[in-house]
DNA sequence: TATGGGGTTGGAGTGCACTCCAAGCAAGCG
DNA sequence: CGCTTGCTTGGAGTGCACTCCAACCCCATA
């Protein structure tokens, strides 16, 4: 790894992020050969470049590294990261919390228990839509059943 | 019905709308007294009379009726629609489309077969939904767990 | 050496879904 | 009568999450 020359300590400060999301998912590449373009992301995790570069500039990215030529290099690390980001996404947490979640990453394991806390209160919330949406589908089962009886001359 | 003195088209017209939600919700007043004012409406719904207001002029009310001096007057009709309108919000129907389905109930009886497909696309979109949280709680459960576990010294 | 395709930046712009505002009217009350 | 409360309007403003822009750099290929 030329490029990923980390010391055990850069490690061990960034490591924390992602130690337990790792299971379902294959990289791209090796660990070791891990060094992604900004495009490759895009279309490994179908966010915009855009986005990507903005969820740098809010702080929503745990420092992504550059090559020489100040071009960002994304990591393993940095997918694991972007689609536990992505699922928090679509949980409808905003922004501001993932940030937040972030900023408790980088402060290291003494956060763990705010962390843990933040996770579970969005666990809640998922529960909570869960059964809201159980409840639209009843809804929508019915009134699709009455169309389909009405509907089925035309 | 006093101020639901409607000709039997003009029920034919409005009615389709909500004919099969009816079943789990009661309503503040009996049919014939129900006439709602905006802000009783607030407290039923949790909208706030802005919203109200708001979905009026883009069109997604079926034409909610007024006091003699001006003021709306909602009925357990609207309500309902406002019930179902609400179910659909938090399945992250775009307003525009449920514009779209308001007007298709205006519209009568012969856009049933349109309003079944709007209907059965927003089902599928829910499942797919539901689908994806299952996955982030999963996510989130590992992380949990793995923070419940480190962070017992704590 | 030119050209094309990728990348960089800060700051401005966009679209959605509200949300608020100012100005005004009508009814009820002391 | 004055005051409060509740409602009305069109249009402007807000907050979020992107999304785009202009101007630039770097490098590989023809």
């Amino acid at each position: 790894m030329t490029v990923m020359q980390t010391t055990p300590a850069d490690t061990a400060r960034t490591a924390p992020a992602d130690i337990c999301s790792a299971p379902p998912r294959r990289h791209p590449r090796a660990d070791g050969q891990d060094s992604y373009t900004i495009s490759e992301v895009v279309a490994f995790t179908g966010l915009t470049a855009h986005t990507l570069r903005w969820y740098e500039r809010i702080g929503l990215m745990p420092h992504v590294d550059r090559s020489h030529t100040g071009q960002r290099r994304y990591s393993n690390r940095d997918l694991d990261w972007l689609d536990f980001v992505t699922k928090l996404r679509l949980t409808g947490m905003p922004v501001a919390d993932m940030v937040r979640y972030a900023e408790l990453v980088r402060e290291g394991e003494s956060t763990y228990g705010e962390r843990r806390e933040l996770l579970e209160s969005t666990r809640r919330d998922v529960l909570n839509r869960i059964a809201e949406l159980r409840d639209t589908l009843a809804v929508l089962d019915r009134k699709i059943s009455f169309y389909a009886m009405e509907g089925t001359t035309r």
